[in-house]
RNA sequence: CGGGGUGUAGCGCAGAGGGUAGCGCGCCGCGUUUGGGACGCGGAGGUCGGCGGUUCAAGUCCGCCCACCCCGACCA
């Protein structure tokens, strides 16, 4: 390609509303153009580079007998409204009518339309197990589209399906995706831990997510350095220290007044924050007698711990979980500031096991300016369920070996997940198994977004002057700079890069020709910024050194190299690039 | 959805106090120049986010709306 017939331009500017790297450099480099909040166009560049990481993940994916396919992305709420996600999922999911004004969705994934085909597709046991996948557009209208490619809300995902008769092929599958998604993210050069991660509602028993870790990441990881748990912080569990062993004494109340927050109240009494109990409220949608219904939830956590709001969902299976607004908490008899579980009757009450074990607590009195001192668990009132529903920090103790956590932000660039049977028996996924028998298919489902994974890998490989992309993504292998100029000398330097630009592309090389009419600054910054990884540089000074000036965007050295010894020059630095990146690629434990 | 911010040429920005819009980069033409974002001369390009109001007169004042960015809520 040439750099005179590049459809984008390189801006010298950031955009004004692009704030970090990855989205900086995709702009100013000419990758993506913004369409409108969380819609990007793909730039020729963008789309090459993409397109290497789907082709990477076609590999791998394949290479665990994936079948590529398509479905599609605008599909009838009907198959929707069979799995209840058209009711459930709210203004994310995209709805429009048809011309004859049926209800039809974009598709924020493809479990409905998998199970679907599933459902005329598979009969027999003959027919699994199977693993199909497609690289398909998703839309989700996230409520905050932000940092450029890395949360938007059209994007492209790679998305796998397995289709298992039973667990043990699921196991099977599940493990295979664990490691050929650590090859894909490592042939993209793109370091990356698994944590466990929530299952959510779906009924799945196991799920893991991939992340990038950098401090601009959405999600916040537990880390073990010594045993090497790592879980995502909506899950991640930890050692509680209980304190000593205290007589419990006598209830009492006293007067608190304006007390109404946990550091005020401890400061007010005299007390550690861990000897004060937190009354969080929440209102929670749950499933009873088959109907769903809204129902104001009392969680108490230690003054000193934060409540995890997804494990307290997890705690009561709830589907939906939100914070309670002044007027619910007063609607039940609670005084917010001043709330307790003491004398309130008919409200589902959650503490962590924490307090069972942590006696003579400070808690609310349900009056205006009271609270309990010496409130104990058991004896003064009792709780629907104990479980854990506080967050873990960075310096709690591993729940397995005892060191200390370490609390990262990663970005989440693939996850993994075991589906189970849960959309199988909605949608009636069935097959016949040896012994006449008709079971679910057992599902599993496993995606990569490659727009906020070409973003990661950006945020990983850059410097002041640009990115530095690995071989296996940028959008060309070799970049090269033309320095003209008039006269004998300078028709010379631009014939012997002409001739260069064809040589390496018969070779079989994939060049950026830079052939514009522009100054040799403004040459090596674009070439910076694009961050192809070989620079070769032809100029009357080159020639007049002994040949081609070769650079690698990731050092600083830079040496002449004879114009005959080019090509050759080039295959082998690739080979040695592809070689680098080889070496990562290695088998991962996987941990139940 | 709550809080904060920004909308003026393709990009980055300036336009106190109302008087009909300017700078840099980029773009077009001609010429010079060619190893780290060159130079000269000549050009093109803007319903100042939208609608309404105040006024003789609005980019500027007032109201409503929209879009985009950041923080939070949210994120199968």
């Amino acid at each position: 390609m040439r750099m005179s017939k590049l459809f984008s331009q390189t801006l010298r500017e950031s955009p004004s509303d692009a704030e970090i790297t990855s989205h900086i450099l995709l702009e100013r480099a000419g990758f993506i153009r913004q369409l409108a909040a969380g819609i990007y166009t793909a730039m020729p560049l963008a789309k090459r580079s993409l397109t290497k990481i789907e082709n990477i993940m076609r590999d791998e994916i394949n290479a665990i007998g994936g079948q590529e396919m398509s479905m599609p992305v605008v599909q009838p709420a009907e198959i929707w409204k069979r799995t209840g996600r058209w009711y459930k999922v709210g203004p994310e999911m995209g709805r429009l009518k048809d011309r004859n004004g049926r209800d039809m969705a974009l598709a924020m994934t493809h479990e409905e339309a998998v199970s679907d085909i599933v459902k005329n597709e598979i009969h027999s046991y003959r027919q699994l197990p199977v693993l199909i996948y497609h690289i398909q557009t998703k839309w989700r209208d996230d409520p905050r589209p932000r940092a450029g490619l890395i949360r938007v809300r059209e994007f492209t995902m790679k998305d796998s399906y397995s289709l298992d008769r039973d667990w043990e092929g699921l196991d099977e599958q599940y493990r295979a995706h664990y490691q050929a998604y650590f090859d894909i993210f490592h042939r993209c050069d793109l370091p990356v831990i698994s944590v466990k991660s929530d299952v959510g509602m779906m009924g799945g028993t196991m799920a893991h997510e991939y992340m990038y870790i950098t401090p601009s990441g959405e999600d916040t990881l537990l880390l073990c350095d010594k045993c090497g748990y790592s879980a995502n912080r909506q899950i991640a569990v930890f050692q509680k220290e209980s304190g000593p062993e205290e007589e419990a004494l006598p209830l009492d109340k006293v007067a608190t007044p304006e007390m109404k927050t946990i550091a005020a109240l401890s400061e007010f009494l005299g007390v550690p924050e861990s000897k004060t109990a937190k009354a969080v409220f929440m209102m929670a949608t749950v499933l009873e007698d088959e109907e769903e219904v809204e129902k104001l939830v009392f969680a108490i956590v230690r003054g000193d711990m934060d409540l995890n709001e997804t494990k307290l969902t997890n705690a009561i299976k709830a589907k939906e979980l939100r914070p309670a607004e002044e007027a619910e908490i007063v609607a039940v008899g609670a005084v917010p500031g001043y709330a307790s579980p003491i004398g309130l009757d008919g409200i589902l009450v959650v503490v962590d096991d924490l307090i069972p074990q942590s006696p003579n607590l400070a808690a609310g009195a349900n009056e205006e300016g009271y609270h309990y001192i010496n409130v104990n668990y058991g004896r003064d009132y009792k709780a629907s369920v104990v479980a854990d529903i506080v967050a873990a920090r960075d310096g709690d103790a591993c729940l397995g070996c005892g060191a200390s956590l370490r609390a990262v932000r990663g970005i989440e660039v693939g996850n993994i997940f075991k589906l189970g049977t849960w959309y199988s028996e909605a949608v009636g996924c069935t097959y016949q198994d040896e012994d006449g028998e008709e079971k679910p298919v057992v599902m599993g489902s496993y995606g990569i977004g490659s727009g906020r994974l070409l973003a990661s890998i950006v945020e990983e490989y850059n410097d002041e002057y640009g990115m530095i992309l690995p071989i296996s993504v940028a959008p060309y292998q070799v970049y090269i700079v033309a320095i003209a100029g008039k006269g004998e000398k300078g028709a010379e330097a631009m014939a012997a890069a002409e001739q260069l630009y064809t040589d390496l592309q018969e070779a079989g090389v994939e060049v950026l020709f830079d052939d514009r009419d522009e100054s040799p600054g403004v040459k090596f910054n674009d070439a910076d910024l694009i961050g192809i990884p070989i620079r070769l540089t032809v100029g009357p000074r080159s020639l007049k050194d002994g040949g081609v000036e070769f650079k690698r965007r990731d050092q600083k050295e830079r040496e002449i190299v004879p114009l005959e010894e080019v090509v050759a020059k080039v295959k082998e630095l690739i080979a040695t690039l592809k070689a680098e990146i080889a070496e990562r690629i290695v088998p991962m434990p996987f941990e139940e």
